[in-house]
DNA sequence: TATGAATGAGCGTTCATTCAT
DNA sequence: AATGAATGAACGCTCATTCAT
């Protein structure tokens, strides 16, 4: 039982190492062997775990994709009003961004070096996120609550005006928790608009 | 006369060149003899004109962070209905991705290797034009026209949220001009709307 | 009991597998960890039988050096005509080949990358091996069968002879039986040549 | 015109040092800043000349291959008596064991380390030193001076023989020239054995 | 005894930068 | 000013060897 403990433990060491890595010098300038010396193992473990550094960096990029995914549906799932659920996105994302910094970006915007394959991993991944704040905006267009719009756009212009409230310019600033607030309000009553009138 | 031209051309010429090679393989992968290969001059011409290939991309970035700008300046400088200044701002947003691609990222969001001084040179700049656009919203504020909001965070939502809704997500894809018309009804409803009540 | 068995086992199947992998890729391209699972057995496990993958290298060199020159003795030991004999050693020599490929070549030829100490003794052995057919041709010269020659020099040639005709030239490739008779005729006839006069 | 002898100089001085280094230490324990230390260069400078250290391998291979197969076709096109012929492939063979010591074994008998396609290029480049001794063989069967043999098969006898002959075992010993004239003349009697018949 | 996870020395290769011409 | 041959620091990756279990 040890013995497994030990091996997971390496793998997650290294795949958090990594994290801290890469998040703080990126792709390029991260050594495998800076990586290896912060989860505390020899430069040869993390070769024992993955094949390349490209793949540990795609390894630890999916990872954190699917934490925001997971998060994501997590907080659309729950029952409530719409303004309570773009909220929770908000949220979400603002929290997404303290954990991962710099790798949040990578994320959501630009993976960096990484193959066509993953870069349209990645961007299913994305637009796996976006589909459920559509999903979010369609069923609240159905019930009336908000104008009718390309749901599409409208969910990527809502999530990527929330990144960028949050992201104010240089690295490691974060906007505060009323920043997402008026976000989503603007959006919100932006979306509502035609339907009141 | 001739010196004189040649060094302005050469310079121009490296610079274009640099432009074209970083878009298309990022910094890291962009080598100096490519990018003087691409500019039909010698490997140590680049050495001429620029001490390194960091101040060389560096220089590049704050040329077309300039550009930006400067379009953003034109656009909102316009007398105008604050609609078609926020369709205007689209507008040269979207051509500003249609003209630099992957530098265009770079510079509204992440610079990639750069120093920390250049890091804060480009943040000013996007600081300017949030600035910009937020002279935009207060004005119209002040004639009534939108609800007084967080101009600032306002203004960098609607900035990032079109960058989003103009990158759908996978490489040299770009969103048709009708996106930006959707973005900006979005937007300027939401801001709009308390007013209107 | 068993436990000898196992250890004699274990040192057998290691010293096969090594024959087995260093003949297919050479010494360099040979991985301990190869040779491990060919044999069955941990990677550690090699360790507890050999010191080293070189000494394990020497050793199963030595075996087969061994067996080249047992084989030879058997030969050259039996009563009958030289050129019997002489046949006898090519169809040996063919064998040998047969059995080990590339490795007949490290034993006769070149063995790669050994220290000064191996080198001599397979020296040794190789200088065994030519001893036995020396003292063929001596006996044969005694017997005024043939010609008296640089017995030491004949008899390299012959042998060295016989592995050029035996291989072709590419890997793998061995030169039919027949090719051993004419080889014997020759050289046997070149010996015998001056006698007959 | 200095700039092509500097030119021409650097890529010969790396090929004489590779000859030197491999010679010495063989493919795998040759390391490519040995090579470059001993040229008298960088380190990056090899790779300025060649692609890779298999590369700079296969090429010296090849030009001392060429300079052993001209130099047998030099010898065996002189007009003159075939045993004249025959001493002189020997002494040939035994000057290009003197100049190139081990490599001339890579050669003539196993190159090691090479892909597949070289490793056919050097099989036809004996081929080829077969081919000349064979013609050789030829002509003087025709003329009746030697018994018609296999004259493949003869000539690598001749050939492989003369080579065992020539290099009594360890490392860097060669046999004196008159080991050279017994090997041709047990051969040229064994050849010639039935004729006089 | 047997194992294989862990290690790190070692090496091939790249590429930004220099400098002699 | 312009060049590109030369350079060597830097780094990803391999694999023989060790050692805790």
């Amino acid at each position: 039982m040890e013995d497994i403990c030990a091996q997971v433990g390496k793998n997650k060491q290294i795949l958090a190492a990594a994290r801290r890595v890469f998040a703080a010098t990126g792709y390029y300038q991260a050594r495998v062997e800076d990586i290896a010396r912060e989860a505390g193992v020899g430069k040869g473990t993390v070769y024992e775990y993955f094949t390349s550094k490209e793949e540990l960096y795609l390894e630890m990029l999916l990872e954190i994709a699917d934490s925001y995914v997971n998060g994501l549906v997590a907080v659309t799932g729950q029952p409530g009003a719409i303004r309570d659920k773009l909220l929770g996105i908000g949220q979400h994302l603002r929290g997404f961004f303290l954990e991962h910094g710099q790798l949040a970006r990578m994320v959501l915007q630009d993976p960096g070096p990484v193959n066509r394959e993953l870069q349209e991993h990645l961007f299913l991944i994305r637009k796996d996120a976006v589909r459920h704040v559509e999903a979010l905006l369609a069923e609240a267009a159905a019930a009336g609550q908000i104008h009718p719009v390309d749901t599409d756009a409208a969910a990527r212009f809502f999530l990527a005006g929330l990144a960028g409230v949050l992201l104010p310019g240089v690295i490691q600033e974060l906007a505060p928790p009323e920043a997402v607030t008026m976000a989503v309000d603007i959006f919100l009553e932006g979306v509502q608009g035609t339907v009141d009138n």
